[in-house]
DNA sequence: TCGGAGTCTGTGATTTCCCTGAGAAACGCA
DNA sequence: TGCGTTTCTCAGGGAAATCACAGACTCCGA
């Protein structure tokens, strides 16, 4: 089922009405921190396990809908973890964690199941749309919630990720998308930059804070260019999206 | 009966509405994970079992629509096993898994009566493709759904594995197939040079991403050359196919 | 009206990503 | 075995995206 919480945001809830669970597992207490916060963020309830035995009981007690798991566990061999958890929860989507360069190896055919991975470093934006996308396709959450953002007459698709405003068809760029999908998922709500560098870039990005003035600049021209100003600065506080028309 | 799901694949149900079951028996757990999750996201319903003995039980328990069968068991010749989940299942179709040596020896013939085999290592799209063929023609599903996959003036014919455009036939190799298959599949969604891997090269595949690429690459030379392109890039994203007018 | 903090945007360097030609290796078939 | 086909690697070129920097602009309070 969907509902439209009060800040506007789509929600996915169990069919029974219930908030999604998600059951997070790493080692590093911040990873699973700053994952749990953003989650939550979702209004989903959050469980984290920091090792493969801690994650395997969390499965049975809490009955989670979606797992995020990263592969380097300290106490058991990730393929191990996931073999017993899929004894656990048969129809859970698993989204992995692991680093840049591990994939060809052990990742590759993992994902074939409708699962998914995010390599480290990741962005928030990116883990929660991942996560999305599978609670979505797995049926814990009504199927019939469909992936497209829309904000008055602009209009974002996550699957096919085609943006367009008033139906003219708008080419983004990657990180033009997720910002803009950010903003989108949270209309007429200000986000301070710094949030916006959390969640849209990598949370271990060390460049100047201005790339996002830079992308809020290139989204204007490229969404609101000739047209009501749907972006909006909020000086000394940041930005907001909302409809033209309000 | 074929009903569309969210993601726009079309599901085999059986003809109470109910999910088709398959068993999967390989005694390497990696590979039954591999099937079952990638089985699981076909909609199906999955059992796996690691040797005969639990093969012949879980048939009994499960009645398959369908069973995938590794050849090379601990417990029993797989021809022994095979001989007695025909006493238990006389008219289930089965899929054998096999080593690519093995093959004139002991499985051609096998596969007469409207069984099918793949060798290993095989590549998930291949898997579900054989699965789907075999489950179709054994009846357990409606026959009405046919197995042609359509997008704008594209056709692909999966079991005929004809392809034309604008009705000009084309000739594509095994791999071109298999991953304008995996494409038209998901039409107008953006699919990672990694989804794509995983599902269309072998699970064993160690080499460069890039034969994707390359791949599309061949794709459009058949399919798009002096046309409206149908297949694109989004840069950083992935690939996706879409009908040429829309 | 002036000044400063905050914001916007043009320019260009750098990096990343993608495409494709050439050829080697593996395969399939006669 | 030999030949054509298919698969895949490698590497170069080129286009696009990302980002730093700096100067221009805007807003707002003194």
């Amino acid at each position: 089922m969907t509902t439209i919480s009060p800040q506007g945001r789509t929600e996915l809830l169990r069919p029974d009405g219930s908030p999604v669970r998600v059951l997070v597992v790493d080692d590093e207490l911040s990873i699973t921190e700053l994952l749990s916060m953003a989650l939550r963020y979702e209004g989903w309830q959050i469980r984290s396990a920091g090792d493969g035995q801690g994650a395997l009981q969390a499965a049975r007690e809490f009955r989670p809908d979606a797992v995020v798991l990263d592969m380097m566990l300290p106490d058991m061999d990730g393929l191990a973890v996931l073999g017993r958890l899929r004894r656990e929860l048969p129809d859970v989507p698993v989204l992995f964690l692991t680093a840049k360069d591990a994939v060809e190896d052990r990742i590759a055919g993992l994902t074939a199941g409708g699962d998914d991975y995010v390599t480290k470093p990741f962005s928030l934006e990116e883990v929660v749309a991942r996560l999305r996308g599978l609670i979505r396709r797995s049926g814990a959450a009504d199927r019939r919630s469909d992936s497209v953002l829309v904000v008055g007459d602009l209009t974002l698709d996550e699957d096919s990720h085609e943006v367009s405003r008033a139906g003219d068809s708008i080419h983004l760029t990657a990180t033009e998308f997720e910002l803009l999908r950010f903003l989108m998922r949270n209309p007429r709500r200000v986000l301070s930059k710094a949030q916006i560098l959390d969640r849209v870039w990598s949370y271990d990005f060390g460049g100047q804070a201005n790339v996002v003035e830079l992308y809020i600049s290139y989204l204007r021209r490229k969404i609101d260019a000739g047209r009501e100003p749907m972006i909006h600065t909020r000086r000394g506080a940041g930005y907001l999206i909302k409809p033209a028309v309000s």
